[in-house]
This record gives structure tokens, sequence and C-alpha cells, in this order.
DNA sequence: ATAGGGTTAG
């Protein structure tokens, strides 16, 4: 039996909170720390420690002569633990004095949140404070930064190598991924062969950067001669394959794997969903509730996307049951894929009952809601939700002008149409891609106007591709307008669906020599037309 | 008291 004051410090702050929680009458804190000899630092770490924010801001509020630097850092800490950056912030603001730690985990807080540009303005604040960065700096911004500030990636590096941390496994795969991200691979390499003590994560970070950049090849052969593999570097393997879309070896190497978890069974259903292999991708889901892996929210709405893509209402259905006991449901992510998987499987009702309980909403949410209505021909109530959507102050991206014009294009709303693609890049700054130009050519050929179609399709920053061709053929094709479509076949284009458009009109306008003349060319050409299908949706019990 | 790998949506 250790007499108390040998027994480590780590099994005091459990005991010592307890005894304060349960008898906050008897014992106070300062007879806490005297009876253990704690200073109140060590007691607000061990709350900290403990979770119990609430605990540790009282103490250090009471007693600001006794908290030095240490006990400021681990407010901060605790703060960002339960995710209040605006606290850690102020304390951060108030504190006497900083230290690199201080610094340095604001910047995590930061990363945590995914604000970029915060954690690049504190680091330069920082650097204009004379504080050096160190080893948990760099790794640490070069993480945020990706995807916003990757430019820098070289030029930190240079910093590194100057302040000769580059053999830090955490600074070195932190760089690996950098570059991986600037698709780098000689620097890559480099960075790699630096570091020199490697351990798992290094190969990883190889085996990941390899893979990202397209060489299948090498990155086996890393996987080959790794000192050790663990189930990241399997699942990185597996997730290289189906990234480089060779779905049977991705499968291969699944079944080899010795063992799997959730990230590796999801990864693999994945691929398949990707593949538009629903089959499988179900057979293995269900393989995997056989081997007792519980799906997380990612499992969810990789399945939800599956049910969407092939309209599996049942299924759907059932999962939304799943996700409901398991608690999982305000995930935001997740009502989002459920919404997609509602609007695509023809229950727009329960999509609205769903995105109108959500708390939190992005602009993916809005755009599924958007995208939803347009799907079901609901075009007054897409633009009412789009105008719900700017008016709560979320900003619209070039996915919901997809929405928003596609909406039109059901309706027929042409004034409308016109209206939202003026005010795209005039209010929001969205520049119109090709997509918008096909709606908008889709909505104009629809609506019987196929010279400003025409017009529209000649205006266009960029070569119109098939989609937009196809688009203004269509309309062409709607209201007979021989002359255009001749016109295409005049400029060179020599799609067989505009020979089969002309014979279409020719036979409509009953000159069967020109629609022979027209058929023969495609035969001659090798073409063929699509066979047509359609579904129909029969609703029982409403009407 | 501070740092790193693999899986999610429109």
């Amino acid at each position: 039996m250790p007499k108390w004051n040998q027994i480590p410090r780590a099994s005091w702050g459990v005991f010592h909170s307890q005894l304060l929680l349960q008898s906050p009458k008897l014992i106070s804190p300062a007879s806490v720390c005297l009876i253990f000899t704690l200073s109140t630092t060590d007691l607000i770490q061990d709350y900290i420690h403990d979770g119990n924010i609430n605990a540790a801001r009282k103490l250090f509020d009471e007693n600001p002569a006794s908290c030095n630097t240490v006990a400021w850092n681990s407010m901060i800490t605790g703060h960002i633990r339960h995710n209040q950056m605006q606290s850690a912030h102020e304390l951060f603001d108030k504190m006497p004095m900083r230290d690199v730690v201080s610094w340095n985990t604001m910047l995590s807080g930061f990363n945590k949140i995914k604000d970029p540009h915060k954690l690049h303005q504190l680091f330069l604040q920082m650097n204009k404070a004379g504080e050096r960065p160190n080893q948990f700096t760099f790794s640490t911004i070069i993480s945020g930064f990706l995807n916003t500030f990757d430019v820098l990636v070289p030029q930190l590096h240079s910093l590194i190598l100057h302040s000769g941390l580059h053999s830090n496994v955490f600074v070195g795969s932190a760089l690996m991924r950098g570059y991986t991200h600037l698709m780098d691979r000689s620097s890559l390499c480099r960075v790699f062969d630096d570091i020199l003590t490697k351990d798992i994560s290094t190969w990883n970070a190889l085996l990941v950067g390899y893979m990202d950049l397209g060489f299948i090849a090498d990155a086996q052969i890393t996987f080959d001669m790794m000192p050790e593999l663990n189930i990241i570097s399997w699942t990185t393997l597996v997730d290289g394959y189906i990234k480089n879309r060779n779905i049977n070896q991705a499968r291969h190497m699944f079944d080899k794997m010795p063992q799997k978890n959730v990230v590796s069974w999801t990864a693999m259903i994945k691929g398949y969903v990707q593949q538009e292999n629903y089959t499988n991708a179900i057979q293995l889901f269900i393989s995997m509730l056989n081997s007792n892996t519980s799906p997380n929210h990612f499992t969810f709405s990789t399945l939800l996307d599956a049910c969407a893509g092939c309209s599996m209402f049942l299924l759907g259905n059932q999962l939304h049951s799943c996700i409901l006991k398991s608690g999982l449901c305000q995930e935001l992510v997740l009502s989002t894929s459920l919404i997609d998987m509602y609007t695509k499987c023809g229950d727009i009702k329960s999509a609205f009952t769903i995105f109108d309980s959500m708390k939190t909403k992005n602009t993916v949410s809005w755009n599924s809601i958007i995208g939803g209505c347009a799907r079901h021909g609901l075009a007054h109530q897409a633009l009412s939700e789009f105008k719900k959507m700017t008016e709560s102050g979320m900003k619209p991206d070039h996915v919901t002008y997809i929405n928003v014009l596609s909406a039109c294009v059901h309706g027929g709303l042409v004034k409308e149409g016109e209206h939202h693609f003026h005010s795209m890049v005039e209010r929001y700054g969205v520049e119109a891609e090709m997509k918008h130009y096909t709606c908008m050519v889709d909505l104009y050929g629809k609506a019987g106007e196929v010279d400003k179609a025409v017009r529209l399709v000649k205006e266009m920053p960029f070569e119109p591709d098939v989609g937009v061709w196809g688009a203004l053929l269509a309309g062409c094709g709607l209201h007979s307008c021989y002359e255009v479509v001749n016109g295409l076949q005049i400029l060179g284009r020599d799609y067989s669906s505009i020979y089969n458009m002309l014979i279409k009109i020719h036979s409509e306008k009953g000159s069967w020599s020109h629609a022979i003349e027209m058929r023969d060319k495609v035969i001659e050409r090798g073409g063929r037309k699509q066979k047509a299908a359609s579904w129909v949706e029969f609703s029982i019990g409403e009407s």
C-alpha cells in the first residue's frame, strides 16, 4: 500500500476533484492545495485534465495572484477543448506574460476550428512579437495552411531548415503533406530523406503522397518495404487504389488486411459507390455489420449516397432509422446526405422535415434542398428557399446557382432565370461556368427563345461542351428550328445527335428524302441512337 | 500547458 505522498500525480486529479465536487461546503480548494501540497496551478491543470472547465475557471478567477503562465496556458487549452474559442482568445489577449506555448496553443485552436486566415494572422503577430516558432508551431501551421496557403509551404520549409527542425517527425510529415498538395514529388522525397529517424507516420505520409500523385507502383514498393505496417498504412493503400480508379486491386488488398476497422470498411464501400456498383457496396456493408463493426457518420453518409444514386428509398429509410437510433442525427453532413437521399428517392416532404429541423445549415445543405425542389419541379419553392438562404446571410456559391437556374428551367421562368444569371456575378461574385450557361441555353431553348440561346452560345467566354450543344439541340428539336440545327452541322459539329435531330425535324416537315439522307449519314459514321428509357412514379393514397 | 497519417454531403 503506497503512502499518500507516493501516489502518482496523475491519480490525484480524479481523487481531489471528486472530493471537491462531493463536499464543496466542507473542503475548499485552498485546503485541498494545502493537504496535497498542490499549487493553484497544479489544481487547475488537474481540473482541465478531468474536463472540468467550470471548476478550473472558478479557481482561476478567484486566485488571479497565484496564477502563472502555465495556469493561463492550461486555461486556454481547457477552453479550446470545450470549443470555447472566444473565451480562449480573451484570456490570451489579457494574459500578462505569453510564452511560446501560449502562441502554439492559440494556433492549434484556430487550426481546430479550421480558420486558416486567423491562423495566418496570429502566426504573423507571433513573429512580430519576437516569439521564435518551434517544432510545435511549424507542424500546426503547415497542417492548418493546407488548401488555403499552400504556396507558403516552401517558404516555411526554408525557415524550418534554418532552425534545424527538419528532422522532427511531426514537422516532417506536415511538410510532406504540404508538398503532396503542391504536387511536388521531388520535394516530398527530399523531406522524407531529411527525416533521420523515421516512424510509421513518416512512412504513411510517403504512401499517401505517392498515391495522391498517382505513383501507384512506387506506393506499392514503399508499402512492401516499410519496416512496419499499421491499419492506417493498409487503409491508405486501399484508398489509394480507389482514388486511382483501380477498384479490383483495392479489393484485393482490402481482403488481405490483417484487421479492418470502420475507416477501412467505409473507404472500400465508398469505392464501390463511386463506381456506381451499388450491389457490391451494400453487400460489403452487410459483411461489415456481420463482422461486428459499427458504422459511423462517414459510413452512413456514404451509404445514403448509394441510396440516392439508385433510388433505394426503402434502404434509405431504414438507414435513417439507424441514424436516429445511433444519435448521429444532428451531424450536419449526415443531415445533408439524408436530404439528398430523400429528394432523389422522390420524397421531398421528408427532405423538408429534416431540413427544417436542422439547427445549423451550411451552403451545401441549402444547395441540396434547392436542388431537390428543382428536381421535383417546384420552381417557385426553389426560388423562395433561395431567397430565405440569402436573407439568412448565407452566401450562395456556383452550385447554388446551378440549382436555382435549373429550377427556372423546370418552371419555364425565363425572366427569373435571367435575373439570377446576371446577379450571381454582380451581387455574389460567382463567375458563370459551363454548367450555368448550359442551364441558360436549356431555359431559352425550352421556352422557344432559340435566338437568345444561340446568342448566348456565341457570347460564351469558353468553348461550349457537349452539354451546351445538347441543350441547344434539344431546344431546337422541341421547336423544330431547322436552320439552327443545320447551322450546327455546317459548323463542323458531327455528333450523331445532330443528325438524329435533323432526321426528326425533316420528318416532321414531311421532307422524307432529307430525313433518309441524314439517316444514311448517321449509319455511315457508325452512329446509333441511344435507347430511350423512363420510369414512372406512382403515388398511392395521395393526390 | 502546445504538434502528425486513412473514411462523409450539394
